[in-house]
DNA sequence: GCCATTCACGAAAACGGTTTCGTGTTGATA
DNA sequence: TATCAACACGAAACCGTTTTCGTGAATGGC
């Protein structure tokens, strides 16, 4: 059990001044050669390392940045995640995660935890309970003290903010329009409830794609779910009575419960019905058939994110008084596979 | 933009000294009545808040954890992370995490990162570079200097500290166990390189499951893949040569993979061959046909993890000379679908 | 009216660094 | 020999808390 090494140690062992050690330490010219060599060696000697938490209080600066996701054992966000970690280390930063749970009390907590010092800027998606209960006063106490913040995907335009979003409506459209353009008339919508999130901005992109296509807009054809993890009974009961050749999913589990009830029915795929998801992941690639997918580029999303935030946080003025706020799109790819026809 | 507010300001403000604010925050019995109600209201209209890195630096606690994990686009490590963020918040912890990309240097510079001062202890599993090196200098230093450290899945003798495992061999002899109850007779095994990692207890299992059955031990139906992403050319050929009615996969991508080759051989699953998998998570859920497998409770590990490490690092005398360490075992069990018969 | 408590508060050290601003010594210069 | 700049270093403030200890004033008992 060797304790942690300070600066006093040092000027102790070395009969110097801490401020002598601290200077010799970093090189200052006002350091006499001898001094300096002989201070380096004792601090490479004993393993000197400076203390984290004393520079930041000096500094005002962590060099953490906070990062709060509804949810982590998702493959979008884990991407994103791994986007921003990757960006964040590189640039010396490290992360600190809090998971809201798709609640609003643990995302104000958890921002209220971090925002007391320990973090040197934000990045997050809003949370669902967040997002129905319209309530950004946690964001806005946050921004009002001047710390930066990034939202992405999850976004809001009630906060004046960095943003990363995804073309959500346009990755929809161009799904839906390559069915059609592979002689699909018939293509039904399989969404989740809720009138906040990206599954709004995917049905624009689905009606919007019909009618410049002048294919007549069924609501019969939209199965809308609500946020349970056991409505497989109602997508099974969905497809059983309903004649369609296309479907689009706003994600892959909803694609790939598509695909068996379809297979269940007798029908196949992509022969007799193409489908089409959202979020190219590890269920897509693995699929029978494998799912053409809408990939998202989760890990650039990240990387974006946390660029902005760090270009943010060192920015040279930060508390100016009305800054530009930019929002990135990153643009989404249909990733075509076995699921549809090429 | 109002500024976080300090003890300083406030004593400033109502003309006391900083430590009557400090003292009256904290109900101390040492102030007044008055003028506790005076600090505690104007602390509240200005929504004081302690600086966290303040509070760090005199108690040299920073109530935070870091997590060293090899990736986190992977389901069992989502898991664990969740179990760990959750149990940590509810301490009051948060969670540093940092992604060692399965290279050893990344682990080192990580923890050398965290290890200033930033964090209270470790939760990590060793990447796959470091198993490889045999190298845990890293780990020594930490502990040498104090830190509590658990180490989760990939762990390793030579470091004393506490960990968190699964029954990884008994897991695989359960699973093989159970398809030689089936009646299944030529059982093979799909698993990847390496003698380092969890792929060999598994396979141990295997082999014990076998012997104790009186089975024959055929190495042709062992398929040992190497690490990387395209091996599935390999997998395809060798299933095509095989004649089997059982596989027991290492991760539930090759069991996903399995089924299709064998569907794609005319082979019936479960009927003619049954496959079980490890890592008990989407895919095997969403599979068709779904698959029986190997449940790991990764939140359960998680959460284990970060209880033994908070409750060494809140221990009376963390520098005990010869603390007890803990080595938890955390069961798997067989979820069975539909990809055996039951 | 004097002394001992109790009360209510402030001064200061400490956590571990960084940084500004002296200051004593040296050597060169006039 | 007096003056001055350069040199090499130290004292001290500061970041925002907590906490120990000291102290002046009010109160009580006698």
């Amino acid at each position: 059990m060797k304790r942690k090494i300070t600066l006093k140690d040092i000027a102790r062992e070395l009969d110097v001044s801490i401020s002598t050690v601290s200077k010799a330490l970093k090189n200052s010219e006002e350091i006499s050669r001898d001094t300096k060599e002989k201070v380096q060696a004792f601090a490479k000697l004993y393993n000197y390392r400076p203390n984290n938490i004393a520079i930041s209080l000096k500094n005002k600066r962590t060099k953490n940045i906070g990062v709060i996701i509804p949810d982590i054992v998702h493959h979008f966000f884990t991407t994103v995640f791994r986007g921003i970690e990757k960006f964040a280390n590189a640039r010396g930063y490290n992360v600190i995660v809090c998971i809201s749970d798709e609640s609003f009390d643990k995302e104000v907590i958890n921002m209220e935890m971090l925002a007391n010092g320990s973090i040197d800027g934000f990045i997050m998606a809003l949370s669902a309970g967040t997002q129905l209960k319209n309530d950004y006063n946690h964001l806005r106490e946050v921004t009002d003290q001047g710390i930066p913040l990034v939202l992405f995907d999850r976004v809001t335009d009630e906060i004046a903010c960095d943003k990363v979003v995804i073309n959500d409506t346009e990755a929809a459209y161009m799904a839906v329009e390559k069915m059609i353009k592979d002689g699909r008339k018939r293509i039904a919508l399989v969404t989740t409830e809720g009138h906040f999130n990206v599954s709004v901005k995917r049905a624009e992109g689905y009606y919007k794609a019909l009618k410049d296509h002048k294919l007549p807009v069924d609501e019969d054809l939209v199965l809308t779910l609500p946020n349970t993890y056991d409505n497989e009974g109602i997508s099974k009961a969905f497809f059983e009575k309903i004649d369609i050749d296309g479907v689009l999913c706003v994600n892959e589990i909803y694609a790939v419960r598509s695909i068996r009830h379809l297979q269940d029915q007798g029908k196949k795929v992509p022969e007799d019905v193409a489908v089409i998801g959202f979020t190219d992941g590890i269920l897509s690639k693995l699929a029978n058939p494998s799912l053409t997918s809408v990939a998202q580029h989760g890990e650039r999303m990240g990387e974006m994110a946390a660029q902005l935030l760090i270009e943010r946080i060192e920015a040279e003025n930060p508390y100016e008084k009305d800054p530009v706020y930019r929002t990135e799109v990153i643009k989404a790819s249909i990733v075509e596979r076995e699921s549809t026809n090429n």
